[in-house]
DNA sequence: CCTACCGATCGGTAGG
DNA sequence: CCTACCGATCGGTAGG
């Protein structure tokens, strides 16, 4: 499986005065632990769906009982919350680079649509894709939101920028990015790790089809 | 509302020999009593989500009682399952029809996408983009799953046709049917009726995009 | 004998 | 990390 997501784990910063440190043991063995049963709960949400999962099911996946679980987490909406957290990874950073005007838009655009395909296809990918933040209450569930839209953003903003600079023909970004998004989010529907084509295969193939359109060129 | 995917209703076929006409009353008050419970569980089940949908909710936005329910449906699977069912309304004409070869390929795609379009954002159709047959029991689930299987069959036999007789560019027809795919399945989770493009220009859009590509002709 | 529907409660299981 | 439970609510069904 592809942990690249988790890998950037920030360090825990410490506090400029010996900071208290209360309830969470934050040893490293805990992390792990509870990185497991996110990771666990992740599978389950996208297999089962959020509600038709119970902690029960996640406790026994992990050979531990359901009250145990409550030693890493807070309650069952904060498992998904973390997960949809998680999912995210180091999208903020691609955000990011996608303002570096020194690469071109097309190849910026393709960077942005492999990083993003590779975060949505792996456990956590799949929870948010699957579940969403549908779930969670109003304050959660709008942070999650509120980075879809970032994502959204970015999408429409290069595709704005390559028609000011003539890389793209005249298009509506909001279309666009609506197309975009649909075809990627569904893609953990159907694709197997088994199939013939990997996922940066398939998503090379969409930009190929949205960049060259499927008619033959007239002339 | 769009009621058009409920009118062809099949009308009652009599048995050949003095039918018992047991258990089910058949009438037309009947008939639209259960369509009413159909519509307002397939709301609730994509407003909710099919677990977090109690068949209180239902019988509560109907104003009636729970029990009542049981009157006009089996169970609450059951309830899911005529739900999709009636969302593939009269899809299996449009599938026929595109076996026409009087019209240009590229022409019937339009079609296509166009039917599907409409028949996934409406109250039923929102309801099987959103929920889908995950909840449902391998039988009936596996009936749901087949006819999509007819849809992208139906979109990839379209694309092979077309890029035989020359209309489009050589290109992956299993690729292309999961773009549109995703695309479509998920206008339901960002299109409003307030918004200011209807569905239809939206995936008229969607077309025109994939037809044309984004890139500017060069030369 | 039928339909349509009620108030009440069944056995089980949810998150905590 | 477990046993033992809670308040509530689930889908489904009883008699009338």
């Amino acid at each position: 499986m592809n942990d690249s997501i988790l890998s950037p784990r920030p360090v825990a910063v410490p506090s400029p005065k010996r900071a208290p440190r209360r309830r969470p043991p934050s040893t490293q063995k805990h992390e792990d632990k509870r990185t497991a049963i996110l990771r666990t709960a992740a599978q389950l949400f996208a297999a089962n769906g959020y509600e038709a999962t119970s902690l029960d099911m996640i406790a026994d996946q992990l050979g531990i009982h359901k009250a145990t679980l409550y030693h890493y987490v807070d309650n069952k909406e904060s498992i998904l919350f973390q997960c949809l957290v998680m999912s995210f990874g180091d999208l903020d950073a691609v955000i990011e680079r996608m303002k570096d005007r020194s690469i071109p838009v097309l190849e910026r655009l393709r960077i942005f649509v492999r990083s993003l395909a590779a975060a949505q296809n792996n456990d956590f990918g799949r929870c948010l894709v699957l579940v969403g933040s549908r779930p969670l209450d109003q304050a959660p569930g709008d942070s999650i939101r509120q980075f879809q839209r970032r994502l959204d953003m970015t999408v429409r903003d290069l595709i704005t920028e390559g028609i000011a600079d003539g890389s793209f023909r005249p298009l509506d970004p909001s279309i666009f990015a609506a197309l975009l998004f649909g075809a990627l989010n569904w893609v953990p529907r159907w694709h197997k790790d088994a199939g013939k084509l990997s996922i940066q295969q398939v998503v090379d193939s969409f930009m190929d089809l949205l960049t060259k359109g499927i008619e033959v060129s007239r002339r």
